[in-house]
DNA sequence: GTTCCCCGCGCG
DNA sequence: AAAGCGCGCGGGGAAC
C-alpha cells in the first residue's frame, strides 16, 4: 500500500486479510526505485488512493507497474453497487467520492502565466494519507467480502484498476501522430494556413457562395440563430440549421452551406490550434478518464480523444520500422447481450462471422442494415421508423436477449436500478424525477403532469435499457485490454536501434497500448513484434470472453490490421 | 466581465 | 433518413 505521511510516502505490505506484514517510510525521491525493487522482487497489488495521483510520476521515472487496486474507483463502483449488500460506511466516506476530472483546465498562476495542471495539484481530491487510505482499503473489503457476488465485483474491480494504469500509460506513451500528414489534410479541404484569426480560404469562398445565394452578404454562418433566421428570408423554411435538415432542401444555399459547415468543424475541432496544442514530438496524448461515464466507459478530458474525426485517421502513423496493430471487435454490444442473456439464437446467428449478416440468413430480415437498425433500436430503445418495425421480430425470435432489455427498462420506468453483468449499478432517479412520478397519480395533478412525467419514465427506461448492455461491453473492454496489457508486457525488448524514441523510457523498446476508443485498440509494436502483437490481441478477446462468459459459445471475433498509417475506414 | 446553457456535430 | 443510448467540445448568446 502507498500512502502520504509527513514529508513523504509510507509504503505497508499488507497480507491478505490486511494485517501489516512491514512498513517503511520514504522521503519522495526515493519512492520510484523503492517502488520498482518491490515490483521486481513481489509483483504486488498496488493499493493506492489514486492511480491518476501516483502512476504519472511513477511513468515518467520508468517503473511499471503489473496490477493495482485505485481506491477511488473502486469506491465509486461499491458506493452504488446492488450487489454490496450494506454500502453504508461507503456512503459515509464522502471524501471518497471526489469527481473524476483529471486535471483543471489551464489556469493563471503567479510566476509562470499559464501553468497545466498536475494530477498533484487537482482541487478535489481523494485521501492518500496513509491513515485514512488504509481506512478505505477496510472499508472496501468489509463491503466486497459481504456482497452477494464477490467472485464477479473482484473481477470488475480488478478491471477497472488495470484500466486506470491503462489510462496513464496510454497518456505516457501516446499515439504517433504524423504532424506533416495532419497539415496535409487540413490544407486540402480547408486550404493553407491562415494567419491566426482569419478563416482559410476555402472556407471564405463557401461563405462567399452561401451569402451570393442567399443575397444577403452580411449573413452570419457561425450563429444557428441569425444563420436561421437568414434562410427564412431566403424561403427555406427549416426548423434548425442541422445538416440532415438542410439537405432535404433544395435551393442553391444549401450546398455551399453544408460544405461550410464541414469545413468549419473541422477547422475548430481538430485543426491548427489542436494540433498546435495535443500533438508534440510526434505523439498526441489525450486524457482519458476511467470510469468517467456512468455506465463504466471511458470519457476523455481534453483532446478530444472519443471523437478523433474518421477523416484524421491517416494522421496516425507509425514510426520508422515500427506497425500500428488496429482492431476492433465486430458488434461488441448485441453479443455482450447475446452472452448475458444466453440466448442461444442469437449467439449462433453472431458464431464466427457479422452477426447482422447471421441475422439475415436466419431469415429474420431481408438486409443487413435492416438487421442492424433493428439490433441497434433493441439495444437503445427505438420504437419509430425501421427500428420500430423490425423489433417486434427480433422480440419474437430473440426472445431470451429482448426479455433482458425489455426487463431492464421496465425496471427504469419503475425507477429501479439495473446492475451489470460484473456488477456496476445505475444511479438512482433524481429527487425531481421520483416526484414528478408521485405526482403525476394525484387528482389534482396540473394538466399534462401525467404525460410529461410519462415521457420522463420512458427516458429513464431507455437509459436502464441500455445500461446493462453498454456496461458490461465497458467490462468485457477493460478486460480484454487487461488482459492485453499483460502480454504485451511480457514482449522481449528490442535493440536499441529499433526504439521509438517519443515514446518514452517505458514503451520505446517493445510493443505498447497507444490508443483505446470503446470496441477498439491500437497497439505501436516494432515491425518485428506486429504479429505476436496481433496474435495476443485475438487471444486476449479470447480470454475476456471466457472471463466474463465461461462456458457460453458467445465469440468476439475482431477486425485486426497491421499497417504503417491507419485507415479511414 | 464571467458563467452557464444550447446548438450542432464528431465518436462508439 | 438519422431514430433510440452514451459522451466532449467549440461557439454563440443569454443570464448573472
Amino acid at each position: 500500500m502507498l500512502g502520504r505521511e509527513d514529508g513523504g510516502v509510507r509504503l505497508t505490505a499488507l497480507g491478505a486479510d490486511g494485517e501489516t506484514l512491514w512498513t517503511q517510510s520514504l522521503v519522495s525521491e526515493q519512492l520510484a526505485s523503492a517502488v520498482a525493487r518491490c515490483e521486481a522482487e513481489h509483483s504486488p497489488r498496488w493499493v493506492w488512493s489514486d492511480a491518476a495521483a501516483w502512476y504519472p510520476s511513477l511513468l515518467a521515472a520508468g517503473v511499471t507497474l503489473e496490477r493495482c487496486h485505485d481506491l477511488r474507483l473502486v469506491h465509486r463502483i461499491l458506493r452504488h453497487s446492488e450487489l454490496v449488500e450494506d454500502p453504508a460506511l461507503l456512503r459515509a466516506a464522502s471524501a471518497w467520492d471526489a469527481p473524476l476530472e483529471p486535471h483543471e483546465p489551464v489556469r493563471e498562476t503567479g510566476q509562470a502565466l499559464f501553468e497545466l495542471d498536475t494530477a498533484a495539484s487537482r482541487s478535489a481530491e481523494v485521501p492518500s494519507d496513509a491513515a485514512g487510505t488504509l481506512a478505505e482499503l477496510s472499508r472496501q473489503r468489509t463491503a466486497l467480502d459481504a456482497s452477494r457476488a464477490p467472485s464477479r465485483l473482484r473481477l470488475l474491480l480488478a478491471a477497472e484498476s488495470a484500466g486506470a494504469l491503462i489510462a496513464a500509460e496510454l497518456q505516457a506513451a501516446g499515439i504517433p501522430w504524423d504532424e506533416a500528414e495532419h497539415d496535409r489534410i487540413l490544407t486540402e479541404a480547408l486550404g493553407p494556413r491562415p494567419s491566426p484569426g482569419s478563416p482559410p480560404a476555402r472556407m471564405v469562398e463557401a461563405g462567399a457562395e452561401v451569402r451570393a445565394a442567399l443575397g444577403d452578404p452580411l449573413v452570419p454562418l457561425d450563429s444557428p440563430p441569425r444563420l436561421l433566421r437568414a434562410l427564412h428570408r431566403a424561403g427555406i423554411d427549416v426548423s434548425s440549421t442541422s445538416q440532415w435538415e438542410l439537405m432535404e432542401h433544395d435551393h442553391p444555399a444549401i450546398d455551399p452551406l453544408l460544405r461550410y459547415k464541414k469545413m468549419s468543424r473541422l477547422l475548430t475541432a481538430n485543426g491548427w490550434t489542436w494540433l498546435d496544442e495535443w500533438v508534440h514530438e510526434g505523439r498526441y496524448r489525450p486524457v482519458y478518464v476511467p470510469g468517467g461515464v456512468v455506465t463504466g466507459r471511458w470519457a476523455s478530458s481534453g483532446g478530444g480523444a472519443l471523437q478523433v474525426p474518421r477523416q484524421l485517421r491517416p494522421a496516425m502513423r507509425a514510426d520508422p520500422g515500427w506497425r500500428l496493430v488496429s482492431a476492433d471487435v465486430s458488434q461488441l454490444e448485441p453479443r455482450v447481450l447475446a452472452a448475458m442473456s444466453g440466448d442461444a439464437a442469437m449467439i449462433t446467428a453472431g458464431a464466427g462471422k457479422d452477426l447482422y449478416s447471421g441475422i439475415v440468413e436466419a431469415g429474420i430480415v431481408a438486409t443487413r442494415q435492416e438487421a442492424k437498425v433493428g439490433v441497434l433500436g433493441a439495444l437503445y430503445g427505438g420504437t419509430t421508423g425501421d427500428s420500430g418495425r423490425v423489433v417486434p421480430r427480433l422480440r419474437q425470435r430473440f426472445p431470451a436477449a429482448m426479455a433482458l432489455v425489455d426487463g431492464a427498462a421496465a425496471t427504469g420506468e419503475r425507477g429501479g436500478t439495473v446492475t451489470t453483468w460484473l456488477g456496476r449499478s445505475s444511479p438512482a432517479p433524481e429527487e425531481a424525477w421520483t416526484a414528478a412520478q408521485r405526482s403525476a397519480h394525484q387528482v389534482d395533478a396540473p394538466g399534462g403532469a401525467a404525460e410529461t412525467a410519462r415521457r420522463a419514465a420512458r427516458d429513464r427506461g431507455r437509459f436502464t435499457r441500455n445500461f446493462v448492455v453498454q456496461g458490461t461491453a465497458a467490462e468485457w473492454a477493460l478486460s480484454w485490454m487487461a488482459a492485453l496489457r499483460l502480454a504485451l508486457d511480457r514482449f522481449a525488448p528490442v535493440p536499441e536501434q529499433e526504439a521509438a524514441g517519443p515514446s518514452g523510457p517505458v514503451f520505446s523498446r517493445r510493443a505498447h497500448l497507444a490508443f483505446f476508443l470503446h470496441d477498439e485498440v491500437i497497439v505501436h509494436a516494432p515491425a518485428s513484434q506486429a504479429e505476436d502483437a496481433a496474435h495476443a490481441i485475438q487471444e486476449a478477446a479470447d480470454a475476456a470472453g471466457r472471463l466474463l462468459f465461461p462456458g457460453s459459445a458467445i465469440d468476439f471475433p475482431l477486425d485486426l490490421t497491421i499497417s504503417e498509417r491507419s485507415a479511414q475506414k
